[in-house]
DNA sequence: TAACATAATGACAGCGCTGTCATGCAAGTC
DNA sequence: GACTTGCATGACAGCGCTGTCATTATGTTA
């Protein structure tokens, strides 16, 4: 059906070999025979086989990457640029929506590596023990990013959610506010800073009023819902502290649709600086993740580990996190 | 390495096809053979290699799905949907990112192609009449979505952006403004929707004030920059028609942040019923589109075309669009 | 000029799987 | 008993490519 090795091998009178290597080792073809080759390809319109090729090869040049949904928009920028760097450097990025559920784990991860990836990125850790067991076992190379924690398969590109919690906690207690809702997911990495956070806002004698916890995945509406509840159930409060500027958006929005001014009434934190948390008004004070930086930390170290640079099966960067204030503290 | 067929075969003392027919066409195999089969995949471990299936049986079980950047969330729940709906068919998505660059495009598809993909979804019309081509050629099933256009590939899934351009201008006039903003990205499907509305407007008198364009990707930050822009130079303007939700949020919290009021001294309207428009304060008016309708559609469509049971090469579904009175008109 | 290094190209096998055709066997039919 | 039928299983080839090793052409040195 279509035009395969062999066929352009004969139009450019070589052998099938040679065209492979001006496609992937050129520096291995006189440039009299490339030119050749090159016009014979563009003649049939001949489009490598992958399948083929990373058949024999062993190597598919694809890495996947799982992410709980397209939805969720804290991935964004690490995407988007680590899809960036791996495409200049020939390889392609295969996304995989996982829900997050222990049993539905395993059998994605076979899926997955049923397409023999040369590298994994995980964007959360895995539940499921038999998972893990599986990565392990293959060998490949595996990035665990958005977070440090203490067992990596092998390497990890993140920062620490205890200490982004406790920074939240530190930027309210600073500014002084005294009574404190919390409106938060109830996702692991979110209940890690909201526990910081919690202990810290404690330490310093800060009343925690209430907690509102939300669903996962996160939505604007639940973060109005929640504002709403609060207000409706009068706990008195001079500060809301939320999982995610998403759900800052929402509790915002209630709050000034009852008349409320911020921060003079009520303060609203966020975290996460997702694109419009600038652009709100009033502003949004929140956490900023380089999520660029982490793609781009990724793409790297999964590169190393590809050409055979890095050595080390386990290696650590922390990216950390940064305090942005707004207008909205 | 990894265990293979043939791995699983000798220790369920059976032939490799027999383990290959229990994994694909369990119909064929005694349930004793099968039940000892599976025993052989489990102890070994045993992982498909689909880059070998895929080789031989020329399915490669792969759907790609071009889209602009991930970061555009209008495709989310289109993109959800799709997934989920071929992973229970056994089909995976691979996510290509297009800039959209007329030269990009026909290395992508290259890209695309090398991987033998089943099918191929695209966000957005190719440009280049290259890359077209060489999707004609090569005569796998494309489903064009989220616009009805003439020249169709094979397969449209979508709806009118005219119609919903004009649609919006109705509103406007029906609610009785009578001097109008445009803040408007500048691509190609919003420049149509745009050219309807304005058409719309114009013909029911309506004075066009002041066209502000804005850069692709759209961002939030880029609405509120327009609505300074408009504010400052002190256009009068009794309503704000935007191409995109997100533009339309920047333009409220501008407006808001000078003490402006939502819809009576100045109304917006939006575009694409983003999850956070419905919580907003207000909330937003705006047009719908059903995103998971339209994944679902894509995968049927996909689907029917893979198993052969579509004969016919061409079909367009249309699955229009909603307007969403709120309060912000 | 012989001996050797280097560059350019090719022959061959086989990656792991599935489509196709062939075979064996029990049950049913005349 | 000879046959058909249907079910379960197997043998075999080959998908399109690349790793490895072999071969030839060309240049370089003693």
């Amino acid at each position: 059906m279509s035009a395969t090795l062999a066929d352009v091998a004969r139009l450019a009178k070589v052998s099938s070999i040679t065209v492979s290597r001006v496609l992937n080792h050129p520096h291995l073809v006189s440039e009299k025979t490339a030119k050749r080759v090159k016009a014979a390809i563009a003649k049939t319109g001949y489009v490598p086989n992958l399948l083929a090729g990373g058949l024999v090869s062993q190597r598919s040049r694809l890495v996947v990457v799982v992410i709980p949904t397209v939805a969720n928009r804290v991935f964004d920028a690490t995407i988007e640029h680590l899809g960036q760097c791996l495409a200049d450097a020939r390889y392609q990025l295969l996304l995989a929506q996982s829900d997050l559920s222990e049993e539905g784990e395993s059998a994605l991860i076979d899926s997955i590596l049923a397409r023999r990836p040369d590298g994994l990125v995980l964007t959360h850790p895995l539940q499921s023990p038999a998972a893990r067991e599986k990565l392990l076992a293959r060998g490949i190379p595996v990035i665990e990013a958005w977070e440090i924690h203490d067992r990596p398969i092998d390497t990890l590109v993140g920062f620490s959610h205890p200490d982004a919690g406790k920074a939240m906690a530190e930027h309210i207690i600073e500014r002084g506010y005294r009574k404190v809702a919390l409106v938060w997911s109830g996702d692991a990495r979110g209940t890690q800073r909201r526990t910081a956070c919690e202990q810290r806002l404690i330490d310093a004698g800060v009343h925690i009023t209430a907690r509102h916890i939300t669903p996962v995945p996160v939505l604007v509406g639940y973060g109005r819902e929640a504002m709403k509840a609060l207000l409706d159930e009068s706990m008195g409060m001079d500060a809301v502290i939320c999982s995610i500027d998403l759900l800052a958006q929402g509790v915002m929005a209630e709050a000034q649709s009852r008349g409320l001014r911020i921060p003079e009434d009520v303060a609203v934190m966020g975290y996460g600086n997702l694109e419009f948390a600038a652009y709100t008004h009033p502003r949004l004070t929140t956490i900023a993740i380089d999520g660029a930086l982490i793609g781009q930390l990724i793409a790297q170290r999964l590169l190393q580990r590809l050409t055979g640079e890095l050595v080390t099966r386990t290696s650590v960067d922390d990216v950390g996190f940064r305090l942005v204030v707004r207008e909205s503290t």
